[in-house]
DNA sequence: ATAAATGATTGTACCATACAACTAAGTAAT
DNA sequence: ATTACTTAGTTGTATGGTACAATCATTTAT
């Protein structure tokens, strides 16, 4: 691989995580990590904390702790399992979801701003790039 | 903006930024944000906390901890400042950089088998967009 | 029926970070 | 020069994110 490359990608990536984790910690009422556990319960439907933890790559008692959180806040809904004594689904509720949207513009608006003067090609590419990115760490590492 | 350019975008960059964080937390014997403290001071030379913090964005208690750890560990040296007894020039030290490198090497071969498949190409271009991305949020924002 | 496995929670520990209070040393104003 | 203001740095306290280990309750397997 071309080292020039590398190395520029080395340090823009550890740049571009400090800069998006410091700047995107809170929108609204939500943290980063409420807005993508409930991301997550929107998209897949009612489900477990187990399998929960595994589609955000957490550990159960991280994903049980936040869970619990927005239970309280009623953004989201414990439901026992009828077939299984141990097991619960959470489900993401209504005001859970008007949260979550509220983050998400906030998180557009701010994008939006960022990227206003790019081309519509640049933009399309971030995009394909990142996604290419994240889908193989996906494929070759146990994420 | 393109709507469709921009959800991906906000999608990916959660994901992407939720994987680097937990991916890349330590290898060797640092922390990334010690690594990132680090290569500041290894590129700008003694500095002091202050600036330090300035240069990192990060408040100064952030900053005097991490050093405070970093000098324990020997990486870097707290040096009077001579022409003002109030502050201290932090200046990293043989080892520090030799953790600093260890550190790089491991992204470096993890990058590199990440990207091993990306064409020229690919690599240089998303190597500038996100350069491109964090001089933006830096013209804009207050970073 | 007892042992093993499983879903979930809770105890504990660590790192990253910020804000506020404080200390010590420098600078400015009277 | 003495007093008041400012500044560099540290420390106290609080919050959030995360993991590992222990525990509890229930289900499954022997």
């Amino acid at each position: 691989m071309d080292d020039e490359s590398l190395e520029l990608i080395e340090q823009e990536i550890s740049v571009f995580v400090r800069r998006v984790t410091l700047t995107e910690k809170r929108f609204g009422n939500l943290e980063r990590s409420a807005y993508i556990l409930l991301r997550e319960l929107y998209h897949h439907g009612p489900i477990g904390v187990k399998k929960l933890a595994e589609q955000l790559h957490l550990d159960m008692s991280t994903v049980s702790r936040q869970a619990a959180a927005l239970v309280q806040s009623q953004y989201i809904e414990k439901i026992p399992n009828p077939n299984d004594g141990r097991s619960y689904f959470y489900q993401i509720t209504t005001s859970g979801i008007k949260e979550m949207e509220e983050y998400r513009q906030q998180r557009y608006r701010y994008l939006a701003y960022i990227l206003e003067d790019w081309s519509a090609e640049e933009q399309a590419y971030f995009g394909k790039l990142l996604q290419k990115y994240n889908a193989i760490v996906h494929e070759k590492t146990d994420w």
